[in-house]
DNA sequence: ACCTGAACACCGTTCAAGT
DNA sequence: ACCTGAACACCGTTCAAGT
């Protein structure tokens, strides 16, 4: 019983910005945006709240920091040097984003309020540049190249955040409801809609019982690659 | 100094929900997501902030019958029997969203959490059913319907929502910045970038200087209906 | 230089008590 | 049925004090 070595519980490492980052993220995806609490975080870190600011200067940054970290490994995922095609290239960014918003689903709110084009510390230089440089080598036009490469991530991001927004949904129906029967309660629920006001949505419900998400997904971004190289056609 | 009629301060009719969205939404757009409390929302409504609790179950339903009561508001602007092609019906429905979330801007992030498809009370249902209406006006065959659908809606959804927030970080750099000197401060940000780590937005600030929000905006739509079209030839 | 932890101002929500 | 307002638990942030 002595006093040193008692609950030592990791604490050989020095608090660092790396540190709290990492048990910001931790906290994120267990217990969703309002699981991170700087006294949370302390705990877990064994320190006191007042530790965390002399590495992070407030909340808002640390969100930042986290999304940052999550973006950049999930764009870091497919090697640079890829010999793909471009299409193939841009599928493969956008799964990848796809699917770090699939595990982080508290990425979905982050993303849609910090993807500004402003702040270069943000995130959004990075997920513009490696979409936009497919883009450029697909072919398009220089002038082209804003208005794909937008059209495209505005895509991503927003498709991944629904898909995200649904699993949540789906998991608030009941702790174990998959998605079949989360998308079947989504297709009744449409089905019983007024038919004079949902005309669209009563029609389109029964193919919700046989939607796969990813695929879908791909689809989307499939047409939209079919838009660019019809405005653009390259000049074989 | 009598008791009665000291300071009215309006409060001739009676509490209700609808009065409470009301005031919600002139916090929202007056302060943002920050402004929104309970406590400032009974001042504005010279009560105490139990009484909101008999109209409202928490914060959270009034963040969404706050978004409901805009979107409904925005998505109505347009009329219904409009005698336009469905692509001018999509644009106008776009733009209606467009302009929403640049009026308030705290739209955007809730949109992005709350567009799933799942609740019905949600506004997703609106948005989805007057995109696919006219999108199913097109000629698209019905197995494209969803796809194409959800492809729109996400782009909307997330060019608005990025535009939202270029507004409040140009507003951040100072209280008087306009929207030309936020890109041209955007684009010296991006030629200032790494040459080898970011070539393609390198690449691409100079044309930010030019850049044009809703007519960028207008040419992401155009690029997706030309993919749309693309993808479902038109049987004539 | 880095950490501690009490303290401050503020928030969402509840609830006994009123009308 | 509807409203009041004090009270509770909790939060982000600060800061004097320690090492």
């Amino acid at each position: 019983m002595a006093t040193r070595t008692r609950r030592p519980e990791r604490r050989e490492e020095p608090l660092s910005r790396g540190r709290i980052v990492q048990a910001a993220v931790e906290l994120l995806d267990a217990a969703g945006e309002g699981g991170l609490t700087f006294r949370a975080l302390s705990e877990r870190l064994a320190t006191g709240p007042g530790a965390i600011y002399w590495h992070v200067a407030n909340k808002s940054e640390l969100l930042d920091a986290a999304t940052e970290a999550v973006v950049a490994a999930a764009l870091a995922m497919e090697p640079a040097e890829s010999r793909d095609s471009p299409q193939e290239e841009i599928r493969a960014v956008a799964l990848g984003l796809f699917d770090a918003i699939d595990e982080h689903p508290w990425l979905a709110k982050q993303l849609a309020t910090q993807l500004s084009l402003g702040p270069t510390r943000s995130v959004t230089p990075r997920i513009f540049e490696s979409i936009g440089r497919q883009v450029r080598a697909l072919g398009v036009p220089e002038a082209g190249w804003f208005t794909a490469t937008s059209a495209l991530v505005h895509y991503v991001l927003g498709a991944a955040g629904q898909n995200a927004a649904n699993a949540a949904n789906a998991g608030a129906l009941g702790p174990d409801v998959d998605r079949a029967e989360f998308l079947d309660s989504v297709s009744t629920a449409w089905e019983e809609l007024d038919p004079d006001d949902y005309p669209f949505l009563r029609a389109v419900a029964p193919r919700m019982r046989e939607h796969d998400d990813r695929e879908q997904f791909l689809a989307g971004i499939a047409l939209i690659l079919t838009g660019i190289t019809a405005a653009h056609p390259p000049t074989t």
